[in-house]
DNA sequence: AAAATAATAGGAGATATCTCATATTTTGAA
DNA sequence: TTCAAAATATGAGATATCTCCTATTATTTT
């Protein structure tokens, strides 16, 4: 990790100002980290001395069970926080998380701040607003998980991951997010191919059959 | 739908009293509500006009996908929330809560209160460590069905709302709940009897080996 | 460049879970 | 009390998914 100074703070602070979400001035507290691929943000089991705000890169959340297992439970993203648990609870469990590309965050120094934090009303109805819908969306997935098999699963998560008509998405990533084995994560996409859905090209797929995936994806949909 | 008033309105208001969760004084407003066993208290796809507290009694949320397919996604208990996404969000997809047992809900109505609530830092406090409960918690289910059999997630299931040595759930709601079949549930708890972990007696199951299914559902601990 | 590690790929058999069919028992409503 | 609906029970076969194994190819590290 690195923490950004001077000028190239400055820059930050700037580009990516997250005063309006701060009844108060929080600027001067800012601190700003720099994380690079595969470092861990927040260590499993480790309470942090930061409110994080991310402003740029992605990062992924895993738990670990007691088996060894271990469970990617979601992906973080810019304009998200991490550590907001830590700062609502005297007792929690700490999940890990890893950058999984260069992630630039804001670092709010929790010991100075966590009284105001926790008195500032604008700050409070962001964040509610904010785990209000992390809460509906782990709730939307649980749901689906359970309802729906991976063929359903993955069709949704190629149309929302693919670039353009290409999805390029790690098959071992995947399988860790979808929670299904390496096997049969090859199994259902060898399916779509012999269907005609998607194209094998070179690493990537292509997909050819845009609304087969969408009719497969559209009952995850509720209402 | 009763809406309770005067004399047992104030019983309720006495011996519930929720002025602790808000900065202002909020009694003069709150209507109790009471709900019989499987009445709707939120319909599904429908916004409510009020934000509700649960007093008494016991609630399930629902979903319905599109294919008619219905899950039972939580349940709702004393000192919750019921209609917290709406008073956040302009723009939601309603879930459906009926109620399970006879339950009384403290009925905040939303058109005098709204914005005096997302001004008011105590009362968004609180909201947001319950949303983060809840968050959390959907993690940690979403996490497990995926990660571990009907087995595990059974075993913690059984010890958890069991009446002392005794489990007397209803086989279709926990079905729904832990999103296996029917004929599948049955099946594991057949299971459960023939190794001599339960014991089935009359309409009941007596747990007769409890070290076991703690061992069972130990697995789907973290840390 | 060589060696080590991670990722991809696919076969084969086992297990978890589902669907469908059918019978019995319990519960709620007329 | 009677009848219909809901809940319980169980069998049999199908399918989704897992585990284990073994290669091959990329990607890092030395």
């Amino acid at each position: 990790m690195k923490v950004i100074q001077k000028k190239e703070r400055q820059h930050y602070l700037e580009e990516h100002s997250i005063s309006h979400l701060f009844s108060f001035s929080i600027e001067e507290y800012l601190e700003v980290h720099e994380y690079q691929r595969d470092e861990w943000i927040i260590q499993e089991g480790m309470r942090p001395d930061y409110l994080y705000y991310v402003i740029e890169g992605k990062a992924k959340i895993y738990l670990t069970y007691q088996n060894g297992k271990v469970s990617l439970i979601n992906f973080i993203n810019a304009h998200d926080y991490i550590g907001e648990m830590e700062l609502l609870h005297e007792v929690y469990y700490t999940k890990g998380i890893q950058a999984s590309t260069r992630t630039v965050c804001f670092a709010i120094p929790l010991r100075p701040l966590r009284e105001q934090l926790l008195e500032d009303a604008k700050f409070l109805r962001e964040l509610t607003k904010f785990l209000s819908m992390k809460a509906t969306i782990m709730a939307a997935k649980y749901s689906q998980s359970l309802s729906f098999p991976l063929e359903n699963r993955l069709a949704d998560f190629i149309l929302q991951t693919a670039d353009g008509n290409l999805y390029k998405e790690k098959h071992v990533t995947v399988c860790d997010f979808l929670g299904v084995s390496y096997r049969h994560l090859l199994h259902v996409l060898a399916q779509f191919c012999e269907k005609g859905y998607l194209q094998k090209d070179e690493k990537r797929y292509r997909i050819e059959k845009r609304e087969q995936l969408e009719e497969l994806a559209g009952v995850l949909k509720n209402g």
